[in-house]
RNA sequence: GGUCGGUUCGUCUAGGGGUUAGGACACGUCCCUUUCACGGAUGAAACACGGGUUCGAUUCCCGUACCGACUACCA
């Protein structure tokens, strides 16, 4: 009997969501999409003290952006409301109490500093594992070694207390990972893991299992850095009888520095200059900022699909892929073991992919609004007509316009080294000709008849063109590179490029 | 330190007992182009190391090295 799938992206609403966390909700989407299953989103916002206001709202525009948002989530909730752990606080207590009450967990009423003294104490002793497990438990304040008496009164006095899990003392846990295939550990490197924290909220390793048992989840897909628990997670779906319906686990390959070694972090976008987040982010609170993919000018599919393919491919050569196509080809068993390192340029490499392969109408709003950023109005046609020029020739929609603003606006200065070099007496002819043949032209004007006529221009001065050519640009740009000369010239008019070349012709100084 | 995971060109990867080890990004060269790009062609570039198993290992097994994650009343 199979159930239907049910996959869900669990983040912390600790900060802005990670380009890792993003890539994992992505795959968790393919996944359910490919399986005809569903997809939610739980908040696991069980830490008080690391919440961080908007990042839940920063989260559900992340995956709006993609375009992969949720099919349960806190803002469209489901049958399993609700969908952020700290709504579902009351709830977990009594599983708690019921692992107690089997053996299978007990309450521990050391403080902090007595911990920390074990751990010290442990430490300077060379014992391997400094941690409270099996063996040290036996030293520690708990329900295993106080008299049952003293637990009951102690609990009753409202004296702080933790639930710990009682891991056995010798037991092989195993686990098949989609990715990774046969996980085995020893329980005895286990140790006793808080359950519930003192201030009465469970922590990530119950809540996990609880809510994923409750609503049902069918499939685990995590980050990596989620694998050496694995087995604790195994082990509480066996001390809760829910071995039948555990659901399956793939740990996801971590997302590495590109340069060096270790996890991508912030630092690492910040110090060679690209986003390691999806939007920007702003903590109204401490001001921390970052940068994100979509104001850099990533397109929302490039960038999807640059993530997909950062441990996953489909096995053929084929790189682009829709959204659709990405949900029709992704497999579990693709998705590759190793650490992925971060590569920008493959990003810049989708981006001008898709960039090219959008209409003219569709790109023109960037150009409308980076024009308007700047106090210049544009209408659509000339919008568009701007991206014709540049689309080939750009990774981000934002270049469009700095690449062609030069067309909207006539040039009030030029590129000195150019003139130096160019502006000489062969392109001054060639040029005032071709002004008195554009102010005196009539006719259709397009980019063959604008390189036609200056052709003719340079032949009956019995001038080579070719060598003038960069001065003419100079002339009408005020650069000496650029999109095609004469599809500019077509936009222009005749008369614009006439009165540019004039106003060049009584700026410029002719060289020796 | 311990536990777990990983290791094919600089990067992302395909492949898998016998291959000229394939592709993509980036890089070099050439062509196209009266600029710069795009595009096309082409080049350089990899199986971490040591043992086994085998007629044969990059592929399977073991070990070593290296890398990473985890080792909290954080997730």
């Amino acid at each position: 009997m199979s159930r239907e799938v049910r996959v869900r992206f669990a983040p912390s609403p600790t900060g802005p969501l990670h380009i890792g966390g993003v890539r994992t909700a992505l795959y968790n989407y393919l996944f359910a999409r490919k399986m005809g299953g569903k997809f939610l989103l739980r908040i696991e916002d069980t830490d008080q003290t690391r919440f961080v206001p908007g990042a839940e709202d920063y989260i559900k525009e992340s995956l709006e952006w993609l375009g992969i948002s949720p099919d349960e989530s806190p803002w469209n909730p489901g049958d399993c409301a609700p969908y952020r752990q700290s709504e579902r606080k009351p709830s977990y207590m009594q599983y708690a109490l019921d692992l107690v009450e089997a053996g299978h967990a007990y309450y521990a009423f050391d403080t902090s500093e007595e911990l920390e003294a074990m751990r010290e104490r442990l430490t300077a002793a060379r014992v391997v594992q400094p941690q409270y497990n099996s063996i040290t438990r036996t030293q520690m304040k708990n329900s295993l070694t106080l008299p049952e008496e003293e637990v009951k009164a102690r609990l009753a006095s409202g004296e702080p207390y933790v639930i710990r899990v009682k891991i056995p003392r010798k037991e092989e846990v195993r686990l098949n990972d989609m990715i990774r295939g046969w996980v085995m550990v020893q329980s005895a490197t286990l140790d006793d893991k808080v359950l519930m924290k003192s201030d009465g909220m469970p922590t990530y390793h119950l809540a996990n299992i609880v809510d994923d048992h409750l609503m049902n989840i069918t499939h685990v897909i995590r980050g990596e850095e989620w694998l050496p628990s694995a087995p604790l997670h195994v082990l509480l779906y066996k001390f809760f009888g829910w071995e039948d319906t555990m659901p399956e686990f793939a740990h996801l390959p971590l997302l590495l520095k590109p340069d060096g070694n270790g996890k991508l972090s912030k630092r690492d976008g910040d110090k060679l200059g690209f986003p390691v987040f999806p939007l920007n982010w702003e903590n109204k609170v401490d001001g921390d900022t970052a940068a994100g993919f979509r104001e850099q000018g990533y397109l929302s599919d490039a960038f999807l699909n640059f993530l997909a393919f950062l441990g996953w491919n489909p096995g053929d050569e084929r790189e682009i892929f829709s959204l659709e196509e990405l949900i029709e080809a992704f497999s579990v068993e693709r998705i590759g073991k190793s650490g992925t390192k971060f590569d920008i340029a493959k990003a810049k490499w989708f981006n001008e992919q898709y960039l090219r392969a959008k209409s003219n109408a569709e790109l023109a709003p960037y150009v409308i609004a980076d024009a308007a950023k700047e106090g210049v109005t544009i209408i659509q046609d000339t919008a568009e007509a701007l991206v014709a020029l540049m689309k080939e020739r750009v990774t981000f929609p934002a270049e469009i316009w700095q690449g062609s603003r030069f067309v909207v606006e006539a040039p009030t200065e030029f590129d000195q080294d150019i003139a130096g070099k160019r502006w000489n007496a062969d392109a001054v002819t060639i040029l005032t000709a071709y002004a008195e043949t554009l102010e005196g032209y009539t006719g259709d004007f397009d980019a063959e008849k604008a390189k036609a006529l200056l052709g003719e221009t340079a032949e009956a001065k019995e001038l080579k063109l070719g060598k003038s050519m960069q001065a003419v640009r100079l002339a009408v740009t005020g650069v000496g590179a650029g999109p095609d000369l004469m599809e500019i010239f077509a936009i222009l008019g005749t008369e614009e490029v006439a009165k540019r070349i004039r106003f060049a012709l009584a700026t410029l100084e002719v060289i020796g």
